[in-house]
DNA sequence: GATGTTACGTTATAATATAACAATATAGCA
DNA sequence: TGCTATATTGTTATATTATAACGTAACATC
C-alpha cells in the first residue's frame, strides 16, 4: 500500500510524496474552512514547503526557500505564520531540533512523541496512549498539573540501518 | 525528613538548600576523582553555580554570574564546562528551556523525565523506568534505535497550584 | 466608504551557541 | 628537573534561532 499522508512510522521507498502533501494541504484547508481560520496564502505557501520538505525544517531554511522564490520575507514573516500554523494544531516543532514538522493530525489536539532519525533527518510521529498514561500517572503522584508534553527519542531509523550512507 | 540533595520530586519548603548544594559537589568530586576526570576550579564553580541556582539556569546567567565575581568569560568558556559537566552526566540540558540543571543521579547515564513548572521554574527529575520500557517498545516496532530521550513535561507544580503567587 | 481588526512589511536587536586560533596549564616521561 | 604532548582556558569573531517595535496594507463588518 502507497499511503497518501505521511504514516506513523518512517516513510518507506514507495511512499508518493507529491500525494501526501497535497493530502495534507487538503485537509489543511478543510480544517481552516471548518473553523473559521485564515489560511492566507503567505500561511498556505510556508505549509507547503513544509510538508514538501519531508521532514523537520529550521525556520531560515523556510525563509531562504520563499526569498528564493521572489517573495519578500523577513524573519518576523516567517514566525508569525509557524506561529499561526502552531497554534492550530497544523504543525508541529521539534525542540531538539530547532525545526517544524507538519502534523500528521491536524485539529486533534493530540500530544505527539517524535522519532528522529539523525541519519538520514526524517521524524516519524507517533501518539501512543501509552506514553500519555504513564506520564499522567507520574504527574498526579507529583500533584502537577501538565500543560505541555515534549517527548522526542534522537536515534537510527530502519531504512538507514540496512543502508549506511542514506 | 529534610533532604540533602534534590529529590525525585519538587523541593518543600523544609528543604536545606546549603547542604544539597554541598551534597552534590562532594559527590561530583568522589566521581571524577573515581574516574580520572578533572573537575578544574572553573568547571567546579560552573557545577556549583548551577546547583545554587536551584532551577535549571541558562548558559548566558551563568554566563553573567561568573564575570560579576570577577573572572574573565567569554561564551565558550561557559560553554566548554557545561560540555564537560555534560558529557560525564553531572548536569542535565532542559531542551525545551535552553537551560541547564543538576543531575540528582550523576555517573548513572540514565535517561531522565523532567517535569517543569512555568510558575516558579523549579524542575523534578524522575527517572521512570515505565517510560523507559514504552518508549523503548515503539522504538522496536519502528526498528529504530535509540540513542538519546528528551522527556520534559511542562505544567503546574503542586506547592504552586495552592499558592497563586509564588 | 468609514472604521476596527487582522495580517504583513521593515528595521533593529535579543538570546543561544559555535568556529578558529592563541596562550596557558597540566601530565607524563626522558 | 626539564621537555614535550595534551588538555584546558582565553580571545575574537560570527553563526543560528527568535522577538520587539512600529508602520502599512488587506480584510471584514457595519
Amino acid at each position: 500500500m502507497n499511503s497518501s499522508k505521511r504514516s506513523e512510522q518512517f516513510p518507506t521507498a514507495d511512499h508518493d510524496h507529491q500525494t501526501c502533501v497535497t493530502h495534507a494541504l487538503q485537509e489543511a484547508e478543510d480544517f481552516c474552512l471548518q473553523q473559521g481560520l485564515r489560511l492566507t496564502e503567505l500561511r498556505h505557501r510556508v505549509l507547503e514547503l513544509i510538508w514538501a520538505n519531508h521532514q523537520p525544517v529550521g525556520a531560515y531554511d523556510l525563509l531562504e526557500q520563499l526569498t528564493h522564490e521572489g517573495r519578500k520575507a523577513a524573519p518576523p514573516t516567517i514566525y508569525r505564520s509557524l506561529d499561526f500554523l502552531l497554534e492550530n494544531g497544523l504543525i508541529h516543532r521539534i525542540t531538539s531540533l530547532n525545526a517544524y514538522v507538519g502534523c500528521n493530525h491536524p485539529g486533534l489536539n493530540h500530544a505527539a512523541q517524535f522519532f528522529i532519525c539523525e541519519a538520514c533527518g526524517q521524524a516519524a510521529e507517533l501518539d501512543d496512549a501509552k506514553i500519555e498514561s504513564v506520564i499522567a500517572r507520574d504527574a498526579k503522584r507529583l500533584g502537577f498539573t501538565v500543560e505541555k508534553r515534549t517527548v522526542e527519542v534522537a536515534g537510527i531509523c530502519a531504512h538507514c540501518k540496512q543502508r549506511p550512507n542514506p
